[in-house]
RNA sequence: GGCGGCGUACCCAAGUGGCUAAGGGAGAGGUCUGCAAAACCUUUAUGCAGCGGUUCAAAUCCGCUCGCCGCCUCCA
């Protein structure tokens, strides 16, 4: 298995520090306002990372912390003159529901930073004696000067950045690129007892402080945004690497942008799109499917053209999940092979290595996707060709079973066709109710029965004109939402 | 300015040295159908931004040019 490693610039064999246990870190949300399209890219392919591993059989530990403290937060809290605790209570509630909706599952453990002052507070004294760190005001820096790695993750050394330094000049600091490890608090903000007085801790801390704890001193994955690595993950490396003196993490992961109109997708261009915004106009699945339609590490245009490809893929999934479920509901006696039955085999001998050889290149979604849209084609190919008898069942059942063990690690594909067609039904705004198409259906079947072809032709147009199409079938009208 | 990435068909998107350049969407033609839809078949890149080079062999490696984007400040 091989993991793109930022660190070195490199795809990597994945070693894990123990044989087969791997602790993964992914840095979550700073919860002070609704998340965004981009927000659950990270989320949705860290999960898939997860699922994957684990069906490869690793012992997995996923740690994804929530920033429950910090200025944003303060701010927040002011604005809208509730308590700065409540702005971190309500929009952690509310990711929650947006990634239950995605399918993204819940991390083994998911730290507040205000749940580990003790450890950051520790961390930080630790840093100050061993004299990677120094006080001013209440206030303690890291000096990046003494840790002599500085850049090596973000690929650029310090007399460069000092030399087009942005950094606010900050004349407690010894050098512009010290960051905080611990801030002294105003009045009146929330703040913890410290040997340096009142405070809360800086940005990066937490995560050193809530990695260590979790996960030990070394661990093999360390993930987010592509936007973190400096200076985010480049300070937590400077942290913990000089407090333990040890290697920090083996792998480091990031997620590509979404993009609208290529350019990033951020609160300060206000180009952003929001996950419920978005789950308003479109199927939960059809996004995380849309997500997972092109490799991780790449740039994703975000359009709703893309989203509606999204819903079509998908629809003609559950269309072969429909069909294969007829054909398995048939009795079939008769010993009757479709030509293409070799085929088929064979397809289904390669599938599941041909899926775990895309997964195995760096989590190659869309290349994994791409194998089980050429089953689902051979598939088609296979009924098309109306075989039956216990080898043809023996087959299709054999397929179906793959679809869904492929399936479970993307986390897709997991509903019934009905499922998915209501779902659709909803979050298109169809004006009619399953029973209402059931009457119609019913009602242009008797049509049909005496022949009456333009009766029966204007029920579909009416229902086709409120998007539901009808498909006659041997056994029956079905129905489905037009994507 | 420093560092990094990208440019594959009408659109999206895999592919990082060697068999027919995945897959999805859209278009055209066909099979099937009372008509449709779905499905399947055929078709749409002798071609991978452009130009040179390395190699028996390049979308894939190297160089240059053009275009787009990201990070260097909070950011998934």
């Amino acid at each position: 298995m091989k993991i793109y490693n930022t660190l070195t610039g490199k795809k990597e064999e994945f070693i894990p520090e123990e044989a087969g246990r791997v602790g993964m870190y992914a840095c979550g949300v700073t919860v002070y306002d609704h998340c965004h399209i981009g927000h659950a890219r990270s989320a949705v392919v860290f999960d898939v990372m997860r699922r994957y591993m684990i069906s490869r059989g690793y012992q997995f530990k996923y740690i994804r912390n929530f920033t429950d403290i910090d200025d944003k937060i303060i701010n927040k809290a002011k604005q809208e003159g509730i308590a700065w605790d409540a702005v971190a209570r309500k929009y952690t509630e509310e990711y929650y529901r947006d990634m239950d909706r995605l399918g993204v599952g819940r991390a083994d453990v998911e730290p507040k930073a205000t749940d580990h002052i003790e450890e950051i507070v520790e961390i930080v004294k630790g840093l100050v004696e061993k004299g990677f760190a120094y006080e001013r005001d209440g206030s303690v820096y890291f000096e990046v000067e003494k840790f002599h790695g500085y850049g090596k993750l973000s690929k650029r050394d310090l007399e460069d950045m000092m030399a087009g330094a942005r950094v606010e000049v900050d004349e407690r600091k010894r050098n512009p690129m010290d960051f905080a490890l611990w801030k002294a608090s105003k009045e009146g903000e929330p703040s913890w007892e410290s040997p340096w007085g009142q405070g809360r801790p800086g940005w990066h801390i937490e995560c050193s402080a809530m990695s260590l704890k979790h996960l030990g001193e070394t661990f093999d994955i360390h993930g987010g945004g592509a936007d973190l690595i400096f200076p985010h993950h480049e300070n937590e490396i400077a942290q913990s690497e000089s407090y333990t003196g040890r290697p920090f993490v083996r792998y480091w992961v990031h997620n590509g942008f979404i993009t609208v109109d290529k350019e990033k997708m951020s609160k300060s261009l206000g180009n952003f799109f929001t996950i419920q915004e978005i789950l308003n106009k479109f199927d939960a699945e059809a996004v995380r499917f849309f997500l997972l339609s092109t490799h991780y590490r790449s740039p994703i245009e975000f359009s709703d053209e893309q989203l509606r490809e999204a819903e079509a893929s998908i629809d003609r999934y559950y269309t072969t999940v429909l069909r294969i479920r007829d054909f398995l509901s048939q009795e079939s006696t008769k010993e009757k092979p479709g030509p293409d039955e070799k085929a088929l085999s064979e397809m289904l001998g390669k599938f599941l290595d041909k899926f775990r050889e895309a997964m195995d290149d760096d989590f190659n979604t869309a290349l994994a996707i791409g194998t089980i849209f050429e089953l689902v084609r051979m598939l088609n190919k296979y009924m098309d060709s109306r075989p039956s008898g216990s080898q043809a069942v023996e087959l299709i059942k054999k397929a179906d079973e793959m679809l869904r063990e492929t399936g479970n690690v993307l986390n897709l594909f997991h509903r019934t066709p009905e499922e998915w067609y209501r779902a659709l039904m909803a979050v298109k705004g169809i004006g009619l109710t399953e029973d209402d198409i059931l009457a119609r259906i019913t009602e242009r079947q008797a049509a049909r029965e005496r022949k009456d072809w333009a009766d029966a032709d204007f029920i579909r147009k009416e229902l086709d004109e409120k998007g539901i199409l009808l498909e006659d079938r041997k056994d029956g009208t079905g129905w489905k939402v037009r994507v």
